[in-house]
DNA sequence: AGCACGCCGACT
DNA sequence: GTCGGCGTGCTC
């Protein structure tokens, strides 16, 4: 008999122990055991006893799984990822084994078959719908439930009605692992440019040599995935797995498409919409040396690979590879760390790098691959400011304009010449407020400090923190005025709603995550609108993300000092890279793009900066200011955010921490203070600062601070590792 | 994270 | 007298 301590895909930094009669099991290796009243997967984390424990407690290893171990390396990967983000082990080892049933290997299928044979039908009564499944059953077929719907189109409902009456019986069986390797077609060239393939052959060399870090900066449309491309055929080559993470909403199907030229195969998909059927097989695909190619959101960075040979973060600046919830982490960051761990080639593709990863550069940590030219005939687009206290937008019979003169001017020359042409406002809905104009009651979320944002679509007023949503009301609510309720600001309904107005001709499509909420629908938007079936096309930042349209040769930012005027450490950077990278959609094909930012001030440094198209002046900028206030990439950072459902409770530890607070020389801490959304889903909360030096392990810091405060059960402390929203 | 245990207020 | 609110602590 063995004890072992096994780490459980939960909220604890330590291990459970466990025996089993098995004395031979190693770290890393997936097992079933029963905890508390649950089944879970575990992974052998330790071998021998950890907790001093009545023997009595401690339970039977139920079953080992024939899967693969984690490796060492992955091992080590789930430390240091815990470590640096101090979030708990089992947490982290929960992003590895992803949905619970991904590694439990009995996944049954039910199969149906003929109980009786076609030639004893005597004396039975028998419809249509019966006959066709006695066709296509009576040769001994085993069959699924969904394939005999599919075969004869009988509903479901007569097949229970055939198994009650003894027709067809039914049996359960373990699923087959049918799934193969992926085979790669070689054969399809790559067609690149002199430029391009300069940039390859070096992206190529360091594949098979060992951990390197890359940046492949290049303008926007100059072609990066076909470049990163040519380092992913390297790798398949040598039978290496391969990993390309892309931000949340950009796996499109026009990526899919490139890849599928270039490879002939479709890679694997990991993302938070995969259903958990196929996210068991890619898991066990991915852990089986099966699937050699997986494109995903950020959470594909902890599949078990077991032989990777390179990691491509496309649009690497991009913010949704910062998770915020549960474990945060930045995704970018631990691509890194993996790839170190995993002594392979790591490739930040961008064109607006953040500031982390030119300052790395600068200081030879990372390499650097530039692009400087748009692809084939391709310009860069001239962009114009439109300062809208000059150039005012003029009130329309159906309300209020959010578009100047100009802007609306290049629109209908654009539609003349049969040009597509694009709004951009980084806001959902209607309108992101409503307030009374009798009584100035404003809608309010209850369990948020933020306002509803109204969307007409739905009728509804929605809470874009927390997801609250309620009908709008006809009425205000607090002084009953019967149409005092007015929609103050634009969202990207309402810009369609004034598109509509003014080109009643045009045909016109909305891109914004709440109305088109599935990867089909958004797919759809973006073929037509490739096939020049949209004149106008609206929408959020999704628009933002590599999608190719030749024929869009304006691109319009109906309100390009959101974010400028942010009290976020990133939002400059944000703006900058958001302006950059819509600016980017115009002008693709052989025609130059136009791009308008329409701006209160605009005279602000950061929109010069977009205008000229130089990032430099931009960067240098962001560099002094950070640098001055001792921020990253100059200094370390986290947030704690301290919050509980009772405001005294969460206030009381608040402000315990404040008041023993670690500062020194190198060490700054600010706060308590309300959190700038001092009540998020039903939550108060406050927040904390921790600033140090660079040279400081803020993590060790961090862990000693908090040990200080007694816990309290209702109390949680949040803590983000350089934090990016300030929440 | 679940889930049970347990200690107080409301109500048949 | 019981039902049920959720604060506290445990799960090998």
């Amino acid at each position: 008999m063995a004890y072992y301590g096994i780490l459980l895909p939960l909220a604890f930094n330590d291990v459970f122990d466990y025996q089993s009669d098995n004395e031979t099991l190693c770290c890393g290796q997936l097992v079933v055991v029963s905890f508390g009243r649950e089944e879970l997967v575990g992974v052998v984390w330790k071998i021998g006893k950890s907790a001093d424990l009545d023997i009595k407690k401690i339970k039977p290893i139920k079953q080992i799984l024939s899967l693969p171990k984690l490796s060492q390396i992955m091992i080590t990967f789930i430390q240091k990822t815990a470590e640096y983000n101090l979030a708990p082990l089992g947490l982290v080892l929960k992003m590895v084994l992803g949905q619970k049933t991904n590694q439990l290997p009995k996944q049954k299928v039910t199969l149906y078959g003929l109980q009786i044979k076609n030639e004893n039908l005597q004396g039975i009564r028998i419809t249509t719908a019966r006959k066709a499944v006695f066709d296509l059953m009576q040769d001994g077929k085993e069959l699924e439930k969904e394939e005999i719907i599919r075969e004869t189109g009988v509903s479901s409902h007569i097949i229970s009605a055939m198994i009650k009456s003894g027709f067809l019986y039914k049996k359960d069986v373990l699923v087959n692992e049918t799934c193969t390797v992926q085979h790669i077609n070689f054969s399809q060239p790559a067609c690149l440019t002199e430029e391009q393939q300069k940039a390859a052959d070096r992206l190529i060399c360091k594949v098979n040599h060992g951990f390197s870090a890359t940046l492949l900066d290049g303008v926007t449309g100059s072609g990066k995935t076909e470049v990163y491309f040519e380092a992913i055929a390297a790798a398949l080559l040598s039978q290496k797995q391969v990993l390309v993470l892309v931000p949340e909403i950009s796996l499109t199907s026009q990526w899919l498409k490139r890849f599928e030229l270039r490879f002939g195969v479709t890679p694997y998909i990991w993302h938070s919409e995969v259903g958990i059927k196929d996210k068991a097989q890619t898991w066990k695909a991915v852990a089986l040396n099966r699937a050699k190619v997986i494109v995903g959101a950020r959470s594909a960075l902890f599949l078990p690979f077991s032989d990777l040979g390179i990691i491509v973060v496309d649009e690497s600046h991009d913010h949704s590879f910062k998770q915020e919830s549960l474990v945060t982490y930045q995704g970018r960051d631990m691509a890194v760390l993996r790839a170190h761990l995993e002594k392979i080639p790591v490739v930040l593709s961008s064109a607006t790098p953040d500031l982390e990863t030119i300052i790395n550069i600068e200081e030879g940590k990372y390499d650097c691959v530039k692009l400087t030219k748009r692809y084939a005939k391709a310009v860069l687009p001239e962009i114009k400011i439109i300062d809208l206290k000059k150039d005012k937008p003029v009130k329309g019979e159906w309300g209020i304009s959010f578009m100047a003169p100009t802007l609306i001017n290049a629109i209908n020359h654009n539609l003349d010449r049969h040009e597509q042409s694009m709004l951009f406002l980084n806001r959902r809905g209607y309108a992101p407020l409503l307030i009374c104009r009798d009584c100035g009651h404003r809608m309010q979320c209850p369990h948020c400090t933020a306002w509803l944002a109204e969307h007409r679509l739905s009728g509804e007023l929605i809470c874009h923190h927390c997801g609250f949503r309620m009908y709008t009301p006809s009425n205000c609510p607090q002084c009953g005025s019967r149409d005092g309720l007015t929609a103050c600001g634009p969202g990207v309904e309402r810009i369609a709603e004034e598109v509509k107005y003014r080109f009643p001709h045009a045909r016109t499509a909305i891109l914004s995550s709440d109305i088109t909420t599935n990867y089909h629908e958004i797919s759809e938007i973006i073929h037509k609108t490739a096939a020049k079936e949209i004149d106008i096309l609206i929408g959020t930042q999704i628009l933002a993300k590599g999608h190719n349209f030749p024929d869009l040769t304006l691109v319009g930012v109906i309100d390009a000092d959101l974010g400028l005027m942010g009290t976020d450490l990133r939002s400059s950077e944000q703006t900058f890279q958001l302006l950059t990278q819509v600016s980017g959609r115009a002008g693709r094909g052989d025609k130059k793009g136009m791009v308008y930012l329409q701006t209160l001030y605009p005279d602000n440094l950061v929109l010069q900066a977009v205008l000229e198209h130089n990032r430099q002046k931009f960067i240098d900028l962001e560099k002094n200011s950070r640098k001055l206030l001792k921020m990253p990439p100059f200094g370390k950072l986290a947030a704690l955010i301290v919050s509980s459902t009772n405001c005294k409770a969460a206030e009381t530890t608040a402000y315990a921490l404040g008041r023993c607070a670690p500062n020194t020389q190198f060490i700054e801490t600010l706060g308590p203070a309300p959190a700038p959304m001092a009540l998020l889903r039903g939550r108060y909360r406050f927040r904390l600062l921790l600033k140090t030096a660079k040279t400081i392990n803020i993590q060790d810091i961090l862990k000693k601070w908090i040990a200080m405060v007694p816990s309290k059960g209702n109390v949680r402390i949040d803590i983000d590792i350089n934090p990016y929203s300030f929440m």
